[in-house]
Formats: C-alpha cells, structure tokens, sequence
DNA sequence: ATGAAAGCGCTAACAC
DNA sequence: GTGTTAGCGCTTTCAT
C-alpha cells in the first residue's frame, strides 16, 4: 500500500525469473520463435512470460523506441480533424491502427501550409514511423522533400501534381460527371458550379467532371465554375444572387461545406431548395438526406479511405529501405440519388 | 546527395560550438536563464543556439521521454470520435494542447468498458502524462484505480459517481429542465422522454431535469421516460409508435444520435415534425438547425469543454507530487430556441 | 562557467 | 541455450 508504484521493467522479471535480461527481451519480443530465432528453452520462455505476466509488466515504449528507432507510432494530417468526412476517416484508421498495435497520432491544418509543417516536424520529432496527409496547397516542396528523404508517407484525399508519392484518391473527375449528370438528366440545363479557389487536385478534378458532363450534353455554353476563397465563404450569397439574376436553376456544390454554407444562404435568401433551386454535392450530411435537400450526393467510401491508406502506409513502413513504391489508389464514388422533396414517402403522407 | 541524413544529436551541436553536450542541453531546454539556472555565458549559449539553428537540430523525443519520465503528450478518450460532438471537442483540445507544447493520442472506446482499460493501458505504455476519459457504463474500477495511482486524470462530459475524481460536465440537470421547459410554454403537455439505458451520469441528470420541469408544472402524470439499449437503437420506431399512440405531442431527446434516429423515424413513418409532433434535444445539428426540425436545443459550450478540461488536466499533471485535488467544472448550457418551421423566413417568403 | 559521467530501459551483436 | 555488454540521445549531479 504505502510502496511506492514503481514501473516493472525487464530486470525485475529477468531477476525473479533467474535468468539474463536479454533472454527477457528475446521472449517478450517473439525472437524465441521462428526461424531466425535465438532459440530459447520452451520452459525457461514460459516460465519468463508467466512471471511478466503475473507482475504485469509493461514494456517501456521510450526505451524501446530510443533503441530501435521505431515508434509505432504514425502521424495522420488532415485539413480538419472535426469535418464529418475527416473525423470518420481518423475513426476508420484509429480501429485498423489498434489492430496492427500502430496508435495514432492526428493534427489539423486549417489548409494552412506553414500549419503542416510544423505538424510534421512535431511528428517527426516525437518519432512516428509514418504520415498520412492531406496536402494543402502550398504543401508541395515540404511533401516532396519528405518523400525524397525516404520518409514513408501516403497522400489522402487530395493528390500533389508532378510528385511521385503514393496517394489514395477518390476519381473525383468521374464523380463530378456523374453528379452533374443528374441535374442534367432531371432536365436542368442552366447549371452552374461553386467551388474554392484553392488549387486542389480533387477540387479541380470535380470542376473538369462537371464540365466535361455539361460540354458532352451540349450545355458547354452554360458552363460556369465560381471559386471561392476558403476564409471568404460568405462571399457565397453574392454568387448565388448573381446566379439567380441569370436563371441558373441548379448547382453543383465542390464540398460538402461549400453545400452546407450555399443551401443556409440560399434559406436565409428565402430560396426553397430544391423547390426553387436544385443542386447536388460531394459528402452526404444529415440535413441534405433526411429532407432531400439534394438531389443527388456523391457518397465517398469512408473506410476503404482510411483502409487502403493505413495499409499503404504501413507497408512503405516495413519497407522503408527499398526505394519508396508509389502506389495510386482511386476509389470509385458512389452517386445517391434522392426521389426529390416532394416525394418524400413521409412528407407526403402527412401532408395529404 | 548520397549522404546518409543522419539525425543531428547534441553531440553534433556540442563538437560544431566548441562545448560539452551537456552545455548544449542546459541551453536548449532554456536552463541558462531564470533563477536556479546554471549560469551559462551569454555569447556561449548564443553560440550554441545559432549552431544548433543552423543544423535544424531536433531534440529526440524519445531519448527525452526515457530520461526525464515526461512525454509532454496526453491522451484523450472519447465514445467515439467521429461523433461531431466528440470531434469538435478533440479539436479545440487538439489546438490548445498544441500551444502548450503537447501532443494528443485520441482512442474511442465505443461505449466498451474493455476498451477503455485497453486503451488506457496502450496510452500508458505510450507514456502520456495525464487523461481526459470520456467514462462509459462499467468503467467505474478502472478509472478509480487510476486515480488511486494518482495518475493525471479528468473525466470529460460525463463523472463516475462516489469517485474522487477531476471533471468538466455540463449542468444537465439545468439542461434537461429548461430544454422540456421550451415545450411546456409552448403549451404541450403530453411530453415524453427518449434516452439511453445506459447508466450515464449525463443521461440521468437529463432525466431528472425533465422529470422536474414535468412536475413542477403540473405535468407529473405525463412523465415517461423511454429507454433505448444503445445498440438497439432500431427499437425507437416501436417507443415512437407507442407514444403516438397515447397521443404523445412532444419529445424531450437525450442526445443528438438519439434525437437523429428519431426524427428519422418520425419521417419514415409519415410524420412530420414539427407539424405532427415537436421535440427538443441535445447538442444542435446542421439538419435541425437548417430546417427547424427541434422546437428547441441545448448548445453546449464545446470550446470551453475542451478548454477547462486540457487546463485542468496540465494542472494536474504539474502537480504530480501533490495528493490530486480534485476540481468540478460544471458549464452552463445555452437553449437555442427555434421560431418553428412554419415561421421560417424563408420558407413562408417563398411559399406566399 | 563548463565538463565528465552516470544512467533511464531496452535491443542485439557477440561470447560462452 | 543463455549471459554480457555496448550503446540509443538525453538530463542532471557533481567536479573542476
């Protein structure tokens, strides 16, 4: 009781087994099995982990990590970490991670560059094996940099052109056609997009999906990308003004906030969507599902994100001496259609 | 180019200025100055500090950790971290941590006690220096024994009950009170409750806040308190049918999840809301927000949650020594309360 | 004002 | 089969 606490560590057990530390340490780390194995006694390995067992030893992670070199430990960056999309990506990689006795350690960059790099020399510093990031723009000399240096590190999201660093993508071109497509095909022909300025490869992606579905259907001359800037979204209500000034009957939203902040203007505006406007968005959201705001969402498959990442990540890991793979993972979307408000099944029924 | 990068150590910043290595870290970690400083000369340490510049010298964590026992990292266990709630709070953490020079693990427990304890012990062997635990059903002797360790622990939205231990929750028996209190001025009086059956100290003051505000206006004989086994949320069509069977008017949700599954549920089976039937609830949601889904909710203080809850958590940690006070952080709730849908600016503009 | 040196707990090459 | 030992990079006590 009064004892003070003290942390059990490989020299009590090798002590109250009767045996060398070294020994300890090949049985606690699995080097008694296997082929290439300091081949240790059956019992005296059994006796050793009976008796770490029993006083519960837990090995010291600094320790382990100063003398290997290894953390298990990597490092996930996103733009942030409390946007739906990226929170149940982090979800996904935290379980996969768990499993493969990999913790993680997660920042946000507010698309910051300068933010990202210190992410990355913090999380260099406190040793992880690996990084998982969402470039922001102005990203590319520091990501290119890392990758040079043989640091195993897996792009998310968004790509960094004219680099050859492994990413996982979604094909953000065929999901911006396929999106667009359903305005088209719902028979809107004055269609126009909302979208950042930030020179991002999934967003630019999405703008040429969009584009190329209006030129292919013959609407080429309606054609209309408005860019946003990121700290300037309330500039949103002017282009939605202008738009409707000019008969645009739908749009297509680039992001999911970039959906969330046109539809809550366009309410405050006294628009009724999509009584009086359609559109269509990347990202499903709670609001836009239950009342059909959308008429279709491009959903993005979440775990196969955060799986196919954790997984490249943690290969470009264990082979962090050959010369760097780069492996490209696209995903393919998936496009939710919803029937439209007014047939919603609930709001009809109650309504007759 | 074909140089190996190899890390630069002190020792390399030692040999390059001239000194001893353990010059170089009294230097570095700012011993120099202050009052119990081993006086280093002035040129020295400005000597040692432009060298270790010039090599972009970056101190190892992991040798730091296993000398001084402090990793300058906390770890952070919530239910799950890509419910918005969680990951807003994460992220005010995740930001503050960062300025104090701290890093954040962040694990999700699933509401499984098993978890929790894995995951404390994985945080543990990691070397965090203190916890901020999102206590679940079933935890209890875990968390007390941590805190019997004197451990660096605070317990967030949520407390164990007849445990001595660091909190920051929410008052939620003001909560539910002045939540439930919005439906009785609007005049209902059939009003019900739907909520967990988890014992969750949160869950239950909302309980009782409601069952008050219930009696104390006369509508004792209504009250009814639906429980929802946490994986059986599906269940809550039958609660819902039920009640409306009994001619229930209103809803009291006791969190976000529950209140989305419901209205959900409402809108499968035809009603709307709040045309058909109201409900207030916990935490906001851009859906409710946007549409006016909720007569009412309760808004906590995310920011100061995340906040009070690093502060104390640092506090503590400072005080190590000291026998663990233990400090009770009750934020006050703010009621945002909605016009009702049918006086949604927009929606009558638009439909005039 | 500065340096030497003793470890923190662990891994792994090498000796027996 | 098992033990010895040399560090990993750093902090900090104690000499000088």
């Amino acid at each position: 009781m009064g004892e003070r606490n003290r942390k059990i560590t490989i020299k009590d057990i090798a002590a109250e087994a009767g045996v060398s530390i070294a020994l300890v340490s090949f049985v606690m780390n699995g080097k008694s099995e296997g082929k290439n194995a300091y081949r240790v006694n059956k019992e005296t390995a059994e006796r050793i982990r009976s008796v770490a067992e029993r006083l519960n030893y837990q090995p010291n992670e600094a320790a382990r990590v100063l003398r290997s070199g290894k953390t298990n430990a990597v490092g996930v960056i996103v733009s942030d970490i409390s946007n739906k999309f990226f929170a149940d990506i982090a979800r996904c990689i935290e379980d996969r991670a768990y499993k493969h006795k990999y913790t993680v350690l997660f920042g946000s960059t507010d698309e910051n560059p300068q933010k990202l790099e210190n992410l990355i020399d913090v999380f260099r510093n406190k040793g992880v094996d690996g990084l998982i990031v969402v470039p922001c723009e102005g990203a590319e000399q520091t990501l290119r940099k890392l990758a040079n240096e043989n640091f195993p590190l897996v792009l998310l999201d968004r790509e960094v052109p004219g680099a050859e660093l492994s990413s996982v993508v979604l094909n953000n071109r065929r999901a911006g056609y396929q999106v667009a497509e359903v305005l088209v095909r719902q028979g809107f022909r004055r269609i126009e997009m909302v979208s950042y300025s930030m020179n991002l490869s999934n967003i630019r992606e999405r703008e040429e999906g969009y584009r190329s579905c209006m030129t292919e259907n013959g609407l080429g001359e309606y054609v209309r990308i408005h860019h946003l800037r990121h700290e300037r979204l309330d500039r949103i209500v002017e282009v939605l003004r202008d738009a409707r000034s000019r008969q645009v009957e739908a749009f297509v939203f680039a992001t999911n906030t970039l959906a969330m902040q046109g539809v809550t203007a366009m309410f405050r505006m006294g628009w009724q969507v999509p009584r009086d406007c359609s559109m269509v968005c990347f990202d499903t959201n709670e609001a836009f599902d239950l009342y059909h705001t959308a008429a279709a969402c491009v959903s993005q498959p979440i775990e196969r994100f955060g799986a196919e990442a954790l997984d490249l990540l943690l290969k470009s890991i264990e082979h962090r001496d050959q010369p760097m793979a780069c492996t490209r993972v696209v995903l393919t979307p998936e496009i939710v259609e919803y029937a439209g408000a007014e047939s919603l099944p609930e709001v009809v029924s109650a309504e007759v």
